[in-house]
DNA sequence: TTGAAAGCGCTAACAC
DNA sequence: GTGTTAGCGCTTTCAA
């Protein structure tokens, strides 16, 4: 930079108000700084700029590892809503630092802000730790988590209305005949279990009876929901639909009852939730319950922004709606 | 810093060499500083510790936005990589800052090296852009590619042997009895041309003809791949197998067969590249050529790494190998 | 509209 | 083994 302001004439400062857009600069000065820099090939030093102005115009996104499907997560959904935030963040002059935190050591996801390193987190999930997380935020780290809306949450939350998701799917699948509907899906996750609630809401609001078995709180890792399925059929379990709490567990479900020479949706109904990409192409296409990824990253990028400028933001809900292809269909 | 030099009775000096674990400290004082900075909650400043030393600690993974597909990156393949990266950067006490840059912009990959934001980058996939990497190269920054080894490169690779690759695979189809064996695969990128070199030489091998007809260039696009297949059902094109380059592409074009009517493996033998997590799960199982995603992350790592400390980086070639499944078993 | 100068938090070369 | 000190590259307050 001393360079650039040698060899325009002129002092640093003005150098640094020039490349950074400032409106107290001579239009002709900055544009001949501009060129300089350009000839030069220089580009501002990003640690000085952040030692200096105290912000590093990087958002932290973390990626909670569930034990339970041993640090693999592999959920084409993760993808999507990372693509979300990496555009929306891109948009806004962000740099994205993504971590894999342990979920029992979401404190390290404090550590990103309290180094400087990063301006806030988006937190993808909330498991099982919604206290910890008020903690976090009510040590005014800028934050903002993927998930359900909790009672007495002092963190800001994006995430589509998961009870009405779990609603629209199981009354969707009881009006297409389905009546005894298994629910995979583990409902000790907030988000889950509010599926599920949603799921148990649309039995009640056509005066239908839940039968308890059929709720089966497994962790969605691929090998685990097919041998759940397989345990179904091999106890002669019986069903005619299958909510499953994600599109991944779904598609996984059909494949396995599939193998086992049960027809989908001839025989077995089945829905997910989340739309991914492979969804629709899939054969039977999947009926689901549809995310809005891109909606879903600007909200989230929104909000942390917001925080961030000190402005107090609230949750959002995102759009929830059915999408309905050939698994549900007969 | 200057607190807990106060609070120890030490120089700052002392405090920063204690915190970063150097050999010049006594052990006595080294624990005390560490407690008084854990009763402070104090963490080093990142961009202090980057101004100063020079290195930001952080590496920079660019994934590049294909216009054909629309921005929409969702193959599991990447996010599995991605982990990978993640993994192994972790292990070393690096942070990933991901970005998506547009194939035909790949100069701003450089920018994140250039404004220390980064102190390397490893960019996954070398598109058509092969003259223009070996100039980012040639400029010093370390740059390490997950693709295709090619003649005349300035730059390291590290990836799976897409020829033998594409050889296994086919020569599997072929001694499975196929004999009209569909490519499909963008072969203008280096590693679909790769594998596709192997598809012709598993051919020559077994001294077969190939017919070029059953080649089909085209995108990794879900919807783009279906109308293919859909295409040459209706045009009643005869063929016995398909070898796509992603296992994403064979999925999709088992859905399309089984859609048509067309049974798989009974009528139409399919195998795909990469084994997602998915392919063991889906009906029928998928035939493919693994790529080992956590050595893929430890490889890119380990040569980049090696590349930052000066050291000259070689490219690795990665272990590739068949995993037969039931979309090749009849 | 520009210049001068201080200082963000840290590390490392040098002195003791 | 520890202290002193300079300075990494930048922004911003204050003065002109």
């Amino acid at each position: 930079m001393a360079d650039i302001a040698r060899m325009a004439g002129v002092n640093v400062s003005t150098v640094s108000r020039a490349l950074s857009g400032s409106a107290l600069t001579n239009e002709e000065t900055r544009t001949r700084i501009m060129e300089i820099a350009a000839a030069l090939k220089y580009t501002v030093n990003a640690a000085g700029q952040s030692l200096r102005s105290g912000q590093s115009r990087t958002i932290g996104v973390v990626i909670p590892i569930d034990p339970a499907s041993q640090g693999h997560v592999s959920d084409p959904f993760f993808l999507s809503l990372l693509g979300g935030i990496a555009d929306a963040l891109t948009e806004h002059g962000y740099d994205m630092l993504v971590s894999r935190i342990h979920v029992d050591e979401l404190e390290a996801a404090s550590q990103l802000s309290a180094t400087g390193r990063t301006d806030g987190v988006i937190l993808i999930g909330q498991w099982h730790h919604h206290d910890q997380l008020n903690q976090i935020a009510a040590r005014g780290i800028p934050l903002v988590i993927w998930g359900a809306r909790l009672p007495y949450q002092k963190y800001a939350t994006v995430g589509t209305d998961n009870t009405l998701g779990g609603e629209l799917a199981t009354g969707h699948l009881l009006d297409q005949g389905a009546r005894r509907i298994v629910f995979l899906g583990d409902i000790e996750l907030p988000e889950y279990r509010q599926r599920h609630q949603g799921y148990l809401n649309a039995h009640a609001k056509r005066g239908l009876l839940v039968d308890p078995s059929l709720t089966r709180a497994i962790a969605f890792v691929p090998a685990l929901v097919r041998q759940e399925v397989e345990a179904m059929l091999a106890s002669k379990a019986q069903f005619d639909g299958v909510f499953a709490a994600s599109d991944v567990a779904a598609m996984t479900a059909i494949s396995a009852l599939l193998r086992a020479g049960v027809r989908v949706p001839d025989d077995v109904l089945v829905a997910g939730y989340d739309d991914i990409g492979p969804a629709a192409y899939t054969h039977p296409s999947l009926s689901t319950i549809r995310q809005p990824m891109h909606e879903a990253g600007q909200s989230l990028v929104a909000v942390l922004l917001r925080q961030i400028k000190g402005e107090p933001a609230a949750s959002v809900v995102l759009p929830t709606e059915l999408v309905v292809r050939d698994s549900t269909r007969r």
